[in-house]
DNA sequence: CTTTCTCTGTTTTGTC
DNA sequence: GGACAAAACAGAGAAA
DNA sequence: CTTTCTCTGTTTTGTC
DNA sequence: GGACAAAACAGAGAAA
């Protein structure tokens, strides 16, 4: 990545020391580092652009260069532990070995998927996820959600491995951590979005109106490499390969025919775009241990996610921007402030409790009785609940990805988080000669309002 | 009114001062008050209980008494130029005046009531109203409403006069503004819940609770006495008279036989309420002029209505009461402020601006940029315009009644109080058994709220 | 102004 | 249709 | 706790 | 159905 490699400064490491870390790094966050035979499916060819591959459980993940905010990534497993905290506790039960929680309760897997505005896929699955969100699957801990409502049903049917989705498509299930006799079948996951330097032609249009453009060349593009040798399952190394012909580029032009997909527009922003990631990677994308860091480590600092001490580079937990002083609050080993007050609330499925009888009155109208919060009111009673989350420590949505220290007060911020791994961009706007895609929904919903391209 | 009367104390003023009083009190509430001949439509029975007559506009008012905070009134006609500002400019001109206000416009009147709650009467029309709440009449003065976002249209049209609602039940109209000839024929209104003295069986029901027995003589019930000699258009006097048996007593029970209700229940708990109501009377129904104040004079303060300078119990302006400094805001001699901003909304319709560009931003998504709201944000532009009224001391909807200074800023603030005068108690609880009557809506809704008393 | 990404109250979807 | 939960959305907003 | 009454953001109704 | 305005509602809350 020699244009990419000149940018860096100080810190910079070289490529080789990457490939040849070990895995007795016992750092902070590195103590499950894989080992060489992982790091094997580095991609290291010498080119400019980055490679990206595919993991056991599914996930796409490039290595070798931070290039747009995806920096030097390790090829890492999901721990059989961090994959627990993300599923239900009895998932993968035998069918019959829990008769209280049958399919016949919420929670079996549905047939259809909750797609809005995302480009639909017929073999588009989760990573490591076997409900698209999880929310409702969060595992109650002691002094946890449950103490204060209703803990959410888990369900021994929660997926129905057997299920194949049409076509022919098909890939190892991301259950990595069963008994390869034991995983599911589900659909690995389609590649061509992942590809954000792949720029589309409208996207092109776009950018053209405030950048120059430094080079008329043809992007590359990306083609399967073939199975690597040292992971188990399901491995694909994708190379890129100029002028290619045999891709299927993009998941929301699946009805257009591939010759016109064959070769994408050149990427005329390419170098002004990657000076700018260039910049932000030589600061942060390597860790003091001289080895390449976790996913996020390169992100920047952002709210709610993994603090880290200035002058040690160590992480550390995280502290609510306003931290309230609650002196009737007990926070446990959980971080979960839990309140002691007297005064119940009685509403069906409701534990949560106070300390004044004034602030249970809010609370029964659906309204927060925080300080802060200025007794916003809330459109349901199961939100006014849910919306307590903000006022407590406790981030039980993990992403169970080796590595990624991140955690979540919500289910659907964990969702947009996996696509800062997987590169993916599900949203492509539908407005006529547009067809910009976009990672995250609000990016998406800005475009088409500002840019008024709304359909239908 | 003896058990009454007995209770007054120091400011206490003969009844006879009362129909002595003539209108050349000159005091800053006063300066319109009605001759001899309209004071003689006082009720002069010498009974415990207040009388209420119905004037040419069709409202009922009670003389002589304050029970339930209806305290000494005078006999009044709405003046001419209080009705030109609850009424659009151009109301009544000829039909085709103004050929640019046609009935095609909205603000044709409707054949249809708009009621929810209330007790539907087939010739039920509001007090001086040709539109039942009136918010989209507000006349547009300079500086006011019209400035900061397009003032809503007038209809010549706006009520058909000659439309004549069902039933023998007419009289004549309230728009005593007008010449006789030109005047539209409305049906007067009923009279029953008026009297809101005539305590329901349910309503005694509840209230039996908590209150002991005082008596356990039946009820009054009142009879129009007659037309009253000085009134010149549809003046009725109603006289109670004990068990009196010609009466229609509850618009809620119009199905109901007459003789059913011919005999209310007794009023078990008149002495304690009328104790009450008796204390503050004493401290407040009595001007200094040893007149009978205006309808609102006795009650309570309440916000945004008529204050009252503690030493001189004259009418001061209403302040605001966070009256927040703005260096940037001009008052106009009608206590609109106008925002002299530069930054000026395009959204359609709105003619607002404001001094910086974040608080334009902040408008135009809906949001409130004023310092109390805390961005908050509104359903719609236009009622975020609409809101602007709580920032801003204009009142413009007037309460056209002689001697009632009360103003709003918004119609059905206004629409209630008139109820305050009629003690029209329109909301009848329609659950099995109970039957209560409510004067407010907000009433009515936390009574069904409270009980449970949802229906169908 | 931009892009990237997280947070959160409501809306939509899907199931029963 | 209804109730309910999960998923998705549509902003808001932080950071650089 | 009560009753009386005003304020206000949203929902409902009605018209075109 | 839609858009729009007027009316009504459903709370919240002040006052005593
Ligand atoms: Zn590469
Ligand atoms: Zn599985
Ligand atoms: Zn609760
Ligand atoms: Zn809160
Ligand atoms: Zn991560
Ligand atoms: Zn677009
Ligand atoms: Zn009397
Ligand atoms: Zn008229
Ligand atoms: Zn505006
Ligand atoms: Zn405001
Ligand atoms: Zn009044
Ligand atoms: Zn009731």
């Amino acid at each position: 990545m020699p244009d990419l490699a000149s940018t860096f400064e100080t810190s910079m490491v070289d490529m080789s020391t990457i490939n040849s870390a070990d895995n007795s790094s016992d750092g902070y966050l590195f103590e499950e580092i894989l080992s060489m035979e992982n790091l094997s499916n580095l991609c290291m060819d010498d080119d400019d652009l980055p490679c990206h591959f595919q993991t056991d459980s599914g996930a796409l993940a490039c290595v070798g260069c931070g290039i747009l905010g995806f920096p030097l990534m390790t090829v890492v497993q999901p721990s059989e532990r961090s994959l627990m905290e993300l599923l239900p506790a009895n998932h993968h039960l035998p069918p019959d070995s829990s008769p209280d929680l049958n399919s016949s309760m919420h929670g079996s897997v549905s047939s259809k998927e909750v797609k809005r505005n995302q480009i639909p896929a017929s073999h588009d699955k989760p990573i490591n996820e076997h409900t698209p969100n999880g929310e409702g699957f969060e595992v109650p801990i002691e002094l946890s959600a449950a103490d204060l409502y209703d803990p959410v049903p888990l369900d021994a049917e929660l997926h129905e491995d057997a299920q194949i989705v049409e076509g022919n498509n098909r890939e190892i299930n991301p259950c990595s951590h069963l008994p390869v006799e034991q995983r599911c079948e589900y659909p690995r996951r389609e590649h061509a979005e992942v590809l954000d330097e792949v720029i589309s032609d409208s996207e092109k249009q776009h950018q053209d109106q405030n950048e120059n453009k430094i080079g008329e060349e043809p992007a590359p593009s990306y083609v399967p490499k073939g199975e690597p040798k040292s992971l188990s399952i399901s491995k694909v190394i994708w190379s890129k390969k100029k002028n290619g012909t045999e891709v299927h580029l993009s998941r929301g032009k699946r009805e257009v025919g591939g010759s016109e997909l064959a070769t994408p527009a050149p990427s005329s922003n390419s170098g002004k775009k990657r000076k700018r990631e260039a910049e932000w990677i030589t600061k942060d994308s390597f860790s003091s241990y001289g080895f390449a860091r976790s996913p996020c480590e390169g992100l920047r600092p952002r709210a709610g996610k993994v603090a880290r001490d200035k002058s040690t580079n160590a992480v550390k937990t995280l502290e609510p921007k306003m931290a309230r002083k609650h002196p009737d609050v007990l926070v446990s080993h959980k971080n979960k402030k839990v309140v002691k007050g007297s005064h119940k609330c009685d509403i069906d499925g409701c534990r949560m409790s106070f300390k004044t009888k004034a602030e249970l009155k809010l609370h029964k109208r659906n309204r927060c009785p925080h300080d802060g919060c200025g007794k916003k009111k809330f459109s349901s009673h199961k939100y006014a609940m849910i919306h307590q989350r903000v006022h407590d420590d406790e981030r039980p949505f993990k992403y169970p990805w080796e590595g990624c220290s991140m955690s979540f007060k919500g289910a659907w911020t964990r969702t947009e988080h996996i696509r800062v791994h997987t590169r993916e961009k599900p949203y492509q706007c539908k407005f006529e000669g547009c067809g910009l895609s976009f990672r995250f929904v609000s990016d998406y919903s800005r475009h088409r309002r500002k840019m008024r391209h709304y359909v239908k």
